[in-house]
DNA sequence: GCACAACAACTGCTTAGGCAGTTATATAAA
DNA sequence: TTTATATAACTGCCTAAGCAGTTGTTGTGC
């Protein structure tokens, strides 16, 4: 048992850190998609877009990784996504198990559109948080993230 | 337009806060409920006992609120839970609409008893975070939620 | 070269979540 | 008192997510 922060005695749900998380997702989550009326996004669905926009995956397999979003789930965003001709899959010629994905130019319209009114709603979000409160904050959860990849690790050898 | 810490130009998938949380909850949830094997709980049930616990609400409906979950999901998380004899039901006297709830002993029994597991896993999530973090980050994710709620009140006048 | 595990993408099935209601009760206004 | 409005709990319906597979492909050890 190691010591630590929370001990049994003072932990209780005002400050889980789990259960403010999911409070917090749920409240942002369904504020985002608003965002989105115009494109008919959903959350995960604009997740998979930023990620291919930004260059942190093409492959469906990185994107589960990314977002540790159920790869048969992604399968089907994906299968929307392209059937609404906003990316396209295309199978690898080296490694015929790939199928690399792309952003289509309207894919790429779609998500270049929703980035301003995003940056607008984050920044309301953030009024009251200092530059270096939301530098941490970011950082935190990076490190959270980070080690809990490197904990999942340990359950598959 | 606000004027803000993002920007259209610096804003990515690597520094979005909405993805960070989500990447973070899809990460932490499964761990949490591998940590519950023994009495089975999901953890939005775990969400609902530890409310109860921890005398944060005891009505569906302030549950819902604080979890700001669906309320429709929650009466069959609640359900369950009645069903599996945690926590029991007594329609109140002073106000017929609600419905009281309350953990039963064995309700009781259960959730006290995940407390420790969760206590350590949670302080080796946090092992290489100072305690001035670990409150910094809960003192954020409880002004984000603040402010989203707010916000929520705007939406429906 | 051949059996074998590892992996990517995908499919079918089951359950949970989100949404739009319905019913019953309480409060406020006319 | 009657009407309207708000609220709590609940129900039915539909979609998305999670899980356990299946198929096809690559690489490794024998």
């Amino acid at each position: 048992m190691t010591s630590g922060h929370y001990t049994p005695e003072t932990f209780n749900a005002r400050n889980a850190v789990g259960y403010l998380l999911r409070c917090t997702l749920n409240l942002l989550q369904p504020r985002m998609e608003a965002l989105f009326t115009d494109h008919e996004f959903t959350f995960v669905q604009w997740c998979v877009l930023m990620q291919l926009r930004d260059g942190l995956a093409n492959r469906a397999a990185d994107i589960s990784r990314n977002l540790n979003h159920d790869s048969g789930a992604l399968t089907r965003v994906v299968d929307q996504l392209e059937g609404r001709g906003l990316i396209e899959r295309t199978r690898s010629t080296e490694d015929r198990r790939m199928v690399e994905l792309a952003l289509t130019p309207d894919g790429r319209t779609a998500v270049d559109a929703s980035i301003p009114l995003v940056v607008d709603h984050v920044n309301r979000l953030f009024e009251d948080f200092s530059r270096d409160d939301l530098d941490m904050l970011i950082g935190m959860l990076k490190r959270m993230i980070e080690k809990l990849q490197d904990g999942e690790k340990d359950r598959q050898p």
